[in-house]
DNA sequence: CCGGGCACCGTGAGCGCTCACAGTCTCCTT
DNA sequence: AAGGAGACTGTGAGCGCTCACGGTGCCCGG
């Protein structure tokens, strides 16, 4: 910085300047600076400009997920992806920390308070996260993606409407004459879990009877796959089932396959989260998209704002209807 | 620190000491030092350490893909996920950057020159990429995941051995009965292209007619379906194919399904990847398995290594085949 | 013609750490 | 008993930047 502050004929404070605002410089110092920065090669080093502002310019993204689960989902590659690229384009970095055991959320906390990241995008898919609340004392601004615990401090979250989309998936399959409706819950513990099977009774009312909900012990294929047995074997006459993850309806779909019922025309299936599998199955999925793209551009616009020391409210945005072959 | 030495009654030296490797201390100050950081909840700034030491203890993992193909590869998520996990147990993160356009490979470029990372992975799947080149000058320690470009400098890979797996498979279908068999290869410019491709052609000589070779333009489940298509035009009797990915597997049995063929009836499927997806189709995909863990470690190895100033090698893993319903 | 305001610029201090060096003290060897 | 080898410790310098401050010089109004 020397050297460019030598060559440019002018001082360390003046590059600093052009390097940063740029305010009150004058023209021709800015383009001799600019100059002697191309022609020395020159460029900052962010640990001594951290040291001093106290920022480092990146950004946590905290995966509090067992790690099996984790990247099945390809609706979290997507997330981070678009967040990676958000942040990128405002001169942030990404830094990806999992979060799956205490040894990793001992790292994530530790790298709050070391200063080492600005904010912490904290993905957690279960209520209660341990990691949201310990986060939240280390005054490192944190947003939570997914659903906010339900006790413990409050702190801006995004999220998909999971029970709107319930609603609307529930509502297409009585529109498509579906009379003896089923579903497949997740794990209570998840937004999944709660609040899609709040969506759907929130269209039924009362009148769904007791063996017409089935609970998927995690969310994969062969939790879907018992899952849907069990509901054809206490609701053996049912004619649509909401299932509230695809990875699972892939599971449904197989069992109801292996029962010998055709699918849309025996049972209607709806899925969600519009994962890249949905177009794949046989029949292709009908299920509600999760506005990503949406999401990440609130997680990073509510944190960074977080950042500057505002007050953002949190977000729920609205799911999509899409209509495929399965219902 | 220095309220930490004057705590533990030692001097500054002494606890940057017990803060790295920790020998020539005293146990008695030692303790102390410790007893003192738990006192003041002491974090040593990283910044300030990165400045002086000139190491920031942060590797990149450079994505250098277009974005749409990103994340429906759940290959890649696992990828990085483990990374990040053996990355984080040695005290290191991991930042993610994408490289799909200019802008952002400009953006890792000078990430990479200020000296923000110790190191890079990267990912790249198309051969020659400009940036592997690019990065190589910066001086930068880097270690490539997939194939490594024909042409230019030459940097430490890592990769699973697709040709040797196209070539487990071609034998197995072989083994398995089939007599006339066909291909979809993925794009010529991808390992998956050229090398599958060629352990394809490795077992059957020069026995493969005209009609018997697809080329899938992407590796999406639409591609695969055009592709198999085409094959039923130009090799109508064929009795097995082997396809260079799932996804494009996937598009595969969708487009025999629709021609009437049953699998592995009729004509027998084999995948490549070993992706989630491949237990979800009808019928479940035999296909061959990427050893991803190992090519994890494999990169985070090299990548420390690399930057420890050793000189390691390249190193191409085996791949398996994981045996289904599909053939 | 002079003084105040403004745009621009240089300088010193200091961010929190590490590293090399020099010092002290203990203990062992001859 | 003297000398040397270690083990341990304190100190100063300096990593490359930013920020606040105090200067310049210029223009304009009185």
């Amino acid at each position: 910085m020397e050297d460019v502050a030598e060559i440019a004929g002018v001082s360390r404070g003046t590059v600093s300047r052009v390097l940063n605002g740029a305010n009150h410089v004058s023209s021709a110092s800015l383009e001799a600076v600019r100059e002697a920065m191309r022609q020395t090669g020159y460029v900052v080093n962010e640990s001594a400009r951290s040291l001093v502002t106290r920022r480092s310019g990146a950004v946590a993204f905290v995966l509090s997920e067992p790690p099996d689960r984790l990247f099945e989902d390809p609706v979290l590659g997507g997330l981070m992806r678009t967040c990676t690229a958000l942040l990128g384009a405002q001169g942030r970095g990404l830094m990806l920390m999992l979060a799956g055991n205490a040894d990793e959320r001992e790292r994530v906390l530790h790298f709050a308070r070391g200063g080492h990241v600005d904010g912490v995008l904290l993905v957690s898919m279960h209520d209660g996260d341990p990691l949201a609340a310990a986060l939240h004392e280390t005054g490192v601004p944190v947003v939570i993606c997914g659903r906010v615990p339900a006790a413990g401090p409050l702190m801006p979250y995004v999220a998909a409407d999971d029970r709107g989309g319930a609603r609307l998936m529930t509502q297409y399959l009585l529109d498509r004459g579906a009379r003896r409706l089923a579903t497949v819950a997740g794990p209570p513990d998840t937004p999944g879990g709660a609040e899609r099977l709040a969506g759907f009774r929130d269209v039924l009312g009362e009148a769904v009877p007791d063996g017409a909900i089935a609970r998927a012990e995690s969310y994969s294929i062969e939790a879907g796959r018992a899952a849907m047995d069990r509901l054809l074997h206490g609701y053996p006459d049912l004619d649509a089932v909401f299932v509230a993850s695809d990875l699972l309806a892939v599971g449904a779909l197989q069992a109801l396959h292996a029962a010998g019922r055709s699918v849309p025309g025996d049972v209607l299936v709806g899925g969600f989260d519009d994962s890249a599998i949905a177009s794949a199955t046989m029949p292709p999925l009908t299920t509600i998209r999760q506005p990503l793209a949406q999401v990440a551009a609130e997680l990073v616009e509510v944190l960074v704002q977080l950042i500057a020391g505002r007050h953002p409210s949190s977000r729920v945005l609205p799911t999509t209807l899409v209509r495929r072959e399965s219902a």
